[in-house]
DNA sequence: TTTTCAAATGAACGGCTGTTCAGTTACTCT
DNA sequence: AGAGTAACTGAACAGCCGTTCATTTGAAAA
């Protein structure tokens, strides 16, 4: 049976990457097969082939999809001081990766399962993410509002931080949401050395 | 050909331990297939189950005699005062994580692979150096000396931090290993709210 | 020198892998 | 109603997977 009822390009290829996105964040990239996701989505392992040309673009296209949301979405915030606009980069941080769990997992932790070309594409947004804290850092430095000797180093070491959350974080869990960014903004702030 | 000349188990188990951790660490444990093991080794798959009942137990102890050491190491580290114990800890874990590089890629990034009793042996060993950092933060906020709202929360952010060093230092970089501690201590400090 | 046996081989097992493609289906457009 | 076509099937491809095991090897023990 082919072309079943109601199956458009349009609600599988959504559906493929949904199935790709939860598997791969659960086993990893290498330990999920075509089939596998295939079968998620109720269809053949060769129609997956009508969306991505192979395995690994598949992957690619998933990450940078990912990384560009993102960026799209941290440049779209309400900037006003360094102060409130460290505030609310983090409480926005934590909040995406809860929104995102699975895509956020996939993207720091299958980058070494992309080809070197493909690298480069989606470490060049994750730099981009990575210096929009950097400026805000920087700023917040230059203004004699935070106490920063390396803008650069501190935004790297703050992101991993945040990022830390995802391996702990369990909805439902001892601490809701609003109390985990409560208590990592009190941490940033802290760390950037806030007045 | 069997039983090379000079080919013991005592040469081989070691060397097909640090054939897997080099090849895991780089491709991932379900990239890497026994029979890679065995070539880096020069060896014969089947002579791998000499070693390791399968390929599952091979990364549970890979893991775990990780974990024994760091804990062994971290455990016999000269203590102070909370302050220096701190800078102490911070030192120390930066430096593990280059010594063993690839061991600790591995601890962090293949728990997903470790089937449920095996992750949580290797998950309680965790806790244990997660909780050596807790007790340190919890004396020295205790004695007045740190600022710090939830111990526990904080020590795991602090370890996110100190780990996120691994995602881009590089040997022969723009820093070297001492610059690297330098700065994090520095911030570490801060984050602690250290007097 | 002969015996013993841990260590390693190499072939085999069933099953899964990513990918291709001719053929089939069901929808859309004329 | 009929043609066109995007979407999907299902079988096939060569190749690799983890694991087992009878067999061979070579060094140490007797």
């Amino acid at each position: 049976m082919a072309r079943t009822t109601g199956s458009h390009s349009d609600i599988t290829g959504p559906r493929i990457v949904a199935a790709a996105q939860h598997l791969i964040a659960k086993h990893g990239f290498a330990a999920v097969s075509m089939r596998q996701i295939a079968r998620e989505v109720g269809v053949q392992a060769g129609a997956l082939y009508n969306y991505f040309p192979d395995k690994q673009s598949m992957l690619k296209e998933l990450m940078l999809a990912h990384m560009q949301d993102l960026l799209a979405d941290v440049r779209a915030l309400p900037l006003q001081d360094p102060l409130t606009d460290l505030e609310t980069f983090v409480r926005f941080h934590i909040a995406q990766n809860r929104g995102r769990a699975d895509a956020v997992f996939i993207a720091y932790m299958e980058l070494r399962n992309l080809t070197e070309e493909n690298f480069a594409e989606v470490e060049a947004l994750r730099r981009d993410y990575e210096r929009f804290l950097e400026g805000i850092l920087a700023k917040g430095a230059a203004q004699g509002q935070f106490k920063i000797d390396n803008p650069r180093i501190t935004a790297r070491a703050l992101i991993a931080m945040l990022n830390g959350v995802n391996t702990w974080f369990r909805e439902g869990g001892a601490l809701s949401l609003t109390e985990v960014q409560d208590l990592y903004w009190a941490l940033v702030r802290q760390t950037a050395g806030a007045k």
